[in-house]
DNA sequence: GAGATTTATCGAATCGATTCGATCAATCGT
DNA sequence: ACGATTGATCGAATCGATTCGATAAATCTC
């Protein structure tokens, strides 16, 4: 045990009155003197800093400044997978990271909520001063309610339009449309797509209309609306998450009978067109002359050289930084618009004409 | 403006006293009404909550709560990186995941605090219950001195073992030592080492003695020390991190020159492991006919086969689980042991006798 | 030099809940 | 039927800081 350690350590912790006694101050002064705002003379100051040493105090605590403030300092994320899930995806990595880098202005962090379904969760009971909900469906709607409730700032990317929420959007459905027009364009009519999860079990299944109607993957369901503007009948499969082994899993299904391959396959992610390039490889199909394979991110994938996948550039950097400025804005009282971002075509070389 | 809200817009929120007051009841029995813990008959509960549910009230505030519970139920997870880099690594995410699992059950969450290294940052005033440090550096002894001071409990992740911190290791010399008795008995002697980052720059760099010394990243001198234990003179380069991309920058300078080349490199990520593949490749090296590669961590990497990776797979999830636990136990005022945790050995196809 | 203004400090209220001990009524055992 | 026990409810203290308005001292203005 060491010797500064002693002196404070019967009481549990000092307090800052323990400090104003101690200095032979206020608990006012000494208040001041720790946060900086408000007139304190350089003596004082020094008297209140010196007995804090002495007693080892650590400075205000958190929770009663959080309290007295009103403000924790803390954005809440609420993330749907698991987080290895979540994580695995580099989108939402990168707007996690835009949007730490935007907020880390604000003092405390980003704190990680998942949404386990029973209610009694992390959601209802956290300190955050504002909500960014990353690609959350609609079964989220009981907690949101909670963080409206309570007054708290919600942003959402991309998710269904909600009364007071902020929306940070992409132009799935217009990037999607984009994908499809531009492989009917080289005379692809077999088109098959590759979607990400559609329903909360996230469950593999093929595409029915009572599936996209009664589905709540808002981006999924975006993502296919595009194609079907183009490809009304486009048949498809639903995978269980954006993962490189999903989209080999449903590739499989979907090249396997050559009585019912498409020519072309439409992927949601770009980790699920990779997956479906895998399958195609597999069976020895040639990419893009007997197939025509296009995605949707714009992340670089290692390893599929000579392969450079035709796909939509979306900036999710730049999605995380809007959401940051949203909620920074929301605290300062300030009723942000909902922005829209827009993808980029990158025509790489993974499609061409179908094969005769 | 919906009928329900128009009770309650005027005043900024309403509190538990209010409710209280509403529900005709003090507001103790409002309190034990909702904290479910104490007596409070049926007749008198749904009294309160009907009076919630009529004042639009969302449950007790979290930050009064955690003022006078002295508990915020959530754990500060510090990562030395940037979001984005921390996140590229999936042991880090398999870590988290293993964390988030365990503690999962003691209500809030995870906040992710980062080190800005100016001193300012979140770390200082974060309502944390613990703090687990993921990866981190000696750099950070500063910010774990104050949360020392504050009583916090700490557990550390593969760090430098401290007084009162909880560590949680791996055997990263013993296992670096299996790696490199490997080679060695397949008769390599010509040895290279691909390092993680071993300064807060992580500044790419020829590995010296004096930057072994210096050195702030501890896993990372740890596994050199291993290494060196079977081949004291290896050379090697540190990594700005544990990327694909770095391990081909270090790979390509390692390789590139015939007269130099070794024989076998030891990456000390399964990350930097197929960096080091790529640039093989490039150069048109066979592996492992004309070089012998290993890694570390066990991850499976996409696109490398026919290559499978000789590493030593690490449980990352487990030592996650492990640290959850660790905090649990010390927030009940336990104090666990630290833990140690071993990897194993999975002999790939990237390793054979050197090329005569 | 008297009144006006600034500066440093202090007291007390406040943020919103939790919880201990006390009170009072109702049920129990014999 | 009466003292003992149980059960529900309430009052008041408490968690630890922040902040407003007041006070006292010091500086300035004309």
């Amino acid at each position: 045990m060491s010797d500064e350690a002693t002196t404070a350590s019967q009481s549990p912790r000092p307090n800052l009155a323990a400090v104003a006694a101690l200095a032979g101050v206020s608990v006012s002064t000494a208040s001041l003197a720790f946060s900086g705002s408000g007139p304190v003379s350089a003596p004082t100051r020094a008297k209140v800093l010196a007995a804090a040493e002495q007693l080892n105090y650590a400075g205000p605590d958190p929770r009663a400044r959080s309290l007295r403030r009103g403000r924790s300092g803390i954005i809440g994320v609420v993330i749907e997978d698991r987080l290895r899930d979540a994580f695995r995806d580099p989108m939402n990595i990168a707007m996690l990271d835009g949007l730490a880098d935007e907020t880390g202005s604000l003092g405390a962090g980003l704190l990680l909520l998942t949404e386990n379904g029973d209610g009694s969760g992390s959601i209802e009971s956290a300190p955050v001063d504002a909500v960014v909900l990353i690609g959350c469906s609609t079964r989220l709607f009981a907690s949101v309610a909670v963080f409206r409730q309570r007054g708290i700032p919600l942003v959402a990317i991309e998710a269904e339009p909600m009364d007071d929420v902020v929306s940070i959007d992409l132009d799935n459905r217009a990037a999607s449309h984009a994908l499809a027009a531009h492989l009917a364009d080289l005379g692809h009519t077999l088109v098959a797509i590759v979607a990400l999860p559609l329903d909360p079990e996230r469950s593999r299944a093929a595409l029915t209309p009572r599936l996209e109607a009664s589905g709540t993957g808002f981006t999924a369901i975006e993502r296919i609306r595009g194609v079907r503007e183009v490809f009304p009948d486009a048949p498809g499969l639903s995978t269980a998450g954006s993962f490189i082994e999903e989209g080999t899993i449903a590739g499989r299904a979907l090249l396997k009978d050559e009585a019912t391959r498409p020519t072309a396959v439409i992927a949601q992610s770009d980790l699920l067109a990779v997956g479906v390039l895998r399958a195609a490889e597999e069976l020895g199909l040639r990419v893009p002359e007997d197939l025509s394979i296009v995605g949707f991110d714009g992340i670089r994938v290692d390893g599929i050289a000579p392969h450079d996948l035709t796909t939509m550039v979306q900036p999710a950097v730049d999605k995380g930084r809007a959401a940051g400025r949203a909620v920074i804005a929301m605290l300062d009282g300030a009723k942000p618009r909902s922005a829209a971002f827009e993808s980029i075509f990158h025509p790489g070389n993974t499609t061409g004409p179908p094969p005769r």
